[in-house]
DNA sequence: CCTCCACAGGAAGCGCAGGAGT
DNA sequence: ACTCCTGCGCTTCCTGTGGAGG
């Protein structure tokens, strides 16, 4: 092989015009290959998820709203609150991004006091972690852990005061943070402007849960919602528009025919046209290519493709879960195999502080791995469903959604864990 | 009709780590 | 050095529950 290899890259050129006449010379396509190095991409940024495009298709109208809310800012006094409301890869973010990035070149050719802050609720996590960005984005340094919440709280107000500065703050994935917390910072956020003169705090909620506005007190809904955007799916036809344009920027001229972005478009849009997903599938779908050294993106590239993603969703989702629950899964997956298919609470926690012993590591209490069943039931990894079994109680019936030879694969690849992949649960026997 | 199973899932609180202020 | 604060993972304690079987 090494031999093989050797002399092919020494004489690369002569043997590629023999072959170029035809035979069946084994490493003409290698060397074609390697010589040629089909380029698909020309500009991969583009097709990167935290790409901000020039040119946002089928968004005019909400960026113009977006603009017109927030327009108040340049003449220094404070925009009304914002809601915005919209499924995943509806482009909330990228208008708000778009909407921020034009604003800030002004606001910097100009020298305005404006500030701009975009805080991922779903990433931050806690109040505290939100309003710590939120005082980073005005230049209040603050540990990020130690304080108060009422400290960092003032920090922020009185950074807000002694700066003159008109922070525009936009909370994404918003509901994340409510349902884990309740709307108290919130409230308090909203009152942050009492008091002050021209600078404060403007809030844009963005929530792709439509019911989100229960959860809220009717005093902070009231003040968040001032004004409000609602941004539906795209169909596969805007879908083709948005691809067609990073397309445009991104590949080759040619190398990704026109077909091939109605397919990825179609795929997407047959799954609540999320415009992030139909991207990065005609992303892979490229990378594929690229790696085969074709120098045009085919049909069977996003086939692949769409294979790689789900994979790679899976198996992203499973090794990095904490210890507990990978040992639920392998408690799940060892008592498939032995045929009990839906196994029942109970079974797993028994199952579960079997495969623990066998390990040597203390379980956990049953309450704390039902809690962490849940947790896994809203990845997706399993579904759970309550049954009612008259005299034999009630409980939560559990199906593995993901297909046990790729929890295996995840799971082979852990050292600890590994060997339970060969232990048989005293319930499969 | 009533009981009672086998849990679900809420509430509270504990211990720890990391940090600020004094 | 000490007190006070937070998030986090967890336990303990608790109340709720639909229907098979007595």
């Amino acid at each position: 092989m090494n031999t093989k290899s050797s002399i092919g890259s020494q004489s690369g050129e002569g043997l590629l015009h023999r072959k170029s006449r035809g035979g069946g010379d084994p490493l003409e396509e290698v060397l074609k290959k390697a010589l040629q190095r089909p380029r698909i991409f020309v500009n991969r940024e583009v097709m990167r998820s935290d790409y901000v495009p020039e040119k946002l298709p089928h968004r005019d109208e909400h960026i113009r709203r977006l603009g017109e809310i927030l327009s108040p800012a340049l003449s220094l006094s404070k925009p009304s609150n914002v809601f915005i409301y919209g499924k995943t890869g509806t482009g909330k973010t990228a208008v708000v991004r778009y909407v921020f990035k034009r604003f800030q070149e002004v606001v910097a050719g100009e020298d305005l006091p404006v500030a701009f802050a975009y805080v991922n609720c779903r990433i931050a996590g806690t109040e505290y972690r939100v309003l710590a960005e939120l005082c980073e984005s005005i230049g209040v340094k603050v540990p990020f852990t130690g304080l108060a919440k009422a400290e960092v709280f003032a920090r922020l107000r009185r950074g807000l005061k002694e700066k003159g500065v008109l922070l525009v703050a936009c909370f994404d994935e918003i509901d994340a943070l409510v349902k884990s917390y309740g709307d108290n910072l919130l409230y308090e956020l909203s009152r942050i402007n009492e008091g002050m003169e021209g600078c404060g705090l403007t809030m844009i909620g963005t929530s792709n849960d439509l019911h989100f506005k229960d959860y809220l007190d009717p005093r902070v809904l009231s003040s968040l919602s001032e004004e409000e955007l609602v941004f539906h799916p795209y169909t596969a036809i805007e879908l083709v528009d948005i691809l067609s344009e990073r397309a445009r920027l991104a590949f080759r001229e040619g190398a990704v025919p026109q077909e091939i972005i109605n397919l990825c478009a179609a795929l997407a849009a047959s799954e609540h046209g999320d415009a992030r997903r139909a991207i990065d599938l005609l992303r892979v779908a490229a990378e594929v290519a690229e790696r085969n050294g074709d120098e045009v993106v085919e049909e069977r590239h996003v086939r692949i493709a769409q294979n790689i993603i789900e994979r790679g969703r899976i198996f992203e989702a499973i090794s990095t879960l904490p210890l507990h629950s990978k040992l639920i899964l392998v408690s799940m997956l060892l008592l498939t195999r032995g045929n009990v298919l839906s196994p029942v609470s109970g079974m797993i926690y028994q199952t579960y502080k079997e495969v623990c012993r066998q390990i040597g590591i203390e379980p956990l209490t049953d309450r704390r791995v039902s809690s962490l069943i849940s947790e896994l039931d809203m990845l997706g990894v399993v579904k759970s469903e309550l049954v009612n079994m008259g005299r034999h109680g009630r409980t939560r019936r559990i199906i593995l959604l993901t297909p046990p030879d790729e929890i295996e694969e995840a799971i082979r690849g852990d050292e600890l864990l590994s060997p339970l992949l060969d232990y048989k649960p005293s319930a499969a026997r």
